[in-house]
RNA sequence: GUGGAUGUAGCUCAGGUGGUUAGAGUACCAGGUUGUGGCCCUGGGGGGCGUGGGUUCAAGUCCCAUCAUCCACCCCA
């Protein structure tokens, strides 16, 4: 048998509802604090990541989907979002003063190759949002504000906001010297994988979860230690405003980011739903001053988040216990030959008319068209055949009350509209009188 | 990349110490009830046990390999 790639799903019939309630969400959040939405292509040359991801990061070194085309040219599908929106803002040349600041956001799958476990596939959805041009903490704010306010949108409330500053890049690089030094003589103490991450991404060690409690780490220099004057203010007068907001927050002082671009601002929140397994970080995100500069751009300051769209619905779950079912406002049940009669023009005035119908052409007798329509719900059952039409009426049995009435054709649409709306009709069908 | 668990009907799962044509529940189909479903009764179709090798007179059942899934580490959203 065929079967999907590792690590990537099919969303089929009876889930997508949910999908597109999130969707939804995203939409009318992103219009409430006026982001415009931004598609790009879901591969690209694959120098952009390298060159804005990090190329020390592990995404880059050994997650990337990586191909070369046939006009040998190296290409990647992309495992993330915002190096594609600065390529796209500085090629489009979307940065002229009148645009700034930009607020853009995006939605779609992202590909890195990883081994597959709860809340982390390789073929996984990011919803993400970016102010592009504004140096004022009121970007940072703005940016955290937006990631919470959705959160609630959705109902997800047991969340943990954390926040934290690395300063711009001159603080940065003090900082990861200052580290640096302090963890040679000290790094025996630690883990493996610290020992590790040492060599690799220094910053990471603080991250660990295993010595997060030892006296080494307790006793490295942290990030906020070597702020500059000017980053200091900038993280401070972002607390002022999340203060401002009454939002509730925690600054942890050893949150650093995976990814190199990253400066000043960094902020992730995270939830304790059970259904999220060990992948409870909803979103990250952070300031990146440098990025738009070091891809051949203008020198424009930046800031944004994304959302694991997976986790997102795995927190839904855990909250949203019971299951939104799809229905039918009718399903018709004829009676004989369909052809003998007019049920299918009835039917199409019906949809015409905006309501929801389904019919059987299994060419199922009577007993299971009833059982079919019982599998999709239907508020009302109409039942047709010769007799009915031949009286130009139909019945109409309701799934609720199971009581069955005789309507005359004619105002069939008008009843049924009344019953499942108590609105007139407005429209579309032409076989009754009230239409 | 590392570690652990699991892979038997569409779905959920049972199949001590290897032994006749592989089971249950559920779903599906048919009949009882040929113009009224949901309940009940009766019957039916459907898998050859992830894949490939091996041991054995005989293997879902033991061994090896391989693939896949899940969970955790790592990494990250």
């Amino acid at each position: 048998m065929l079967k999907r790639i590792k690590g990537t799903q099919d969303i089929l019939p009876n889930e997508i509802m949910k999908w597109h309630d999130l969707e939804e969400v995203i939409r009318n959040v992103s219009k409430l604090f006026n982001f415009s939405e931004i598609r790009t292509p879901i591969f690209e040359a694959s120098e952009l990541f390298h060159r804005s991801v990090g190329e020390t990061t592990d995404i880059v070194k050994k997650e990337t989907y990586d191909f070369e085309d046939r006009g040998k040219r190296m290409n990647t599908l992309r495992p993330e979002g915002t190096a594609s929106v600065v390529r796209s803002v500085i090629e489009n040349k979307l940065y002229v003063d009148e645009n700034l600041p930009l607020k853009l956001y995006y939605y779609g799958p992202m590909f890195r190759y990883e081994r597959p476990q709860k809340g982390r596939q390789r073929q996984f959805h990011q919803f993400g949002a970016e102010v592009i041009g504004s140096n004022s903490p009121l970007a940072d704010v703005e940016t955290i504000n937006f990631a919470v306010t959705f959160l609630k949108a959705l109902r997800i409330n047991n969340v943990q906001v954390r926040i934290n500053s690395l300063g711009d890049a001159e603080s940065k690089e003090n900082y990861k010297k200052a580290l640096n030094d302090y963890l040679e003589p000290n790094i025996h103490n630690l883990c493996e994988d610290c020992n590790r991450r040492y060599k690799e991404n220094p910053l990471r060690v603080l991250d660990c979860k295993i010595d997060k409690d030892s006296d080494t780490l307790k006793n490295a220099p942290k990030p906020y230690d070597y702020l500059s004057a000017k980053a200091k203010v900038h993280f401070e007068q972002v607390i002022m405003g999340l203060d401002s907001l009454g939002l509730n927050y925690s600054v942890d002082k050893n949150l650093v980011r995976g990814l190199d671009y990253y400066t000043h601002t960094v902020f992730e929140i995270d939830s304790d739903l059970e259904t999220l397994g060990s992948q409870s970080t909803l979103v990250g995100g952070g300031r990146y001053n440098n990025l738009y500069s070091s891809l051949e751009g203008p020198d424009l300051p930046a800031v944004g988040f994304a959302f694991g769209v997976e986790r997102l619905l795995l927190a839904l779950e855990a909250i949203n216990k019971e299951e939104v079912k799809p229905y039918l406002h009718a399903y018709f049940i004829s009676i004989g030959d369909v052809f003998q009669t007019d049920a299918l023009k009835i039917i199409n005035e019906l949809r015409y008319a905006g309501l929801i119908i389904d019919y059987d052409f299994l060419n199922k007798n009577l007993k299971n068209q009833f059982k079919q329509a019982d599998r999709l719900n239907p508020k009302y059952y109409l039942i047709y055949g010769e007799e009915e039409a031949q009286k130009q009426v139909i019945n109409v049995k309701s799934l609720e009350t199971k009581e069955q009435v005789e309507v005359k054709l004619t105002d069939l649409c008008q009843y049924l509209i009344n019953k499942l709306t108590n609105k007139s009709c407005s429209g579309g069908c032409s076989s009754c009188d009230g239409c």
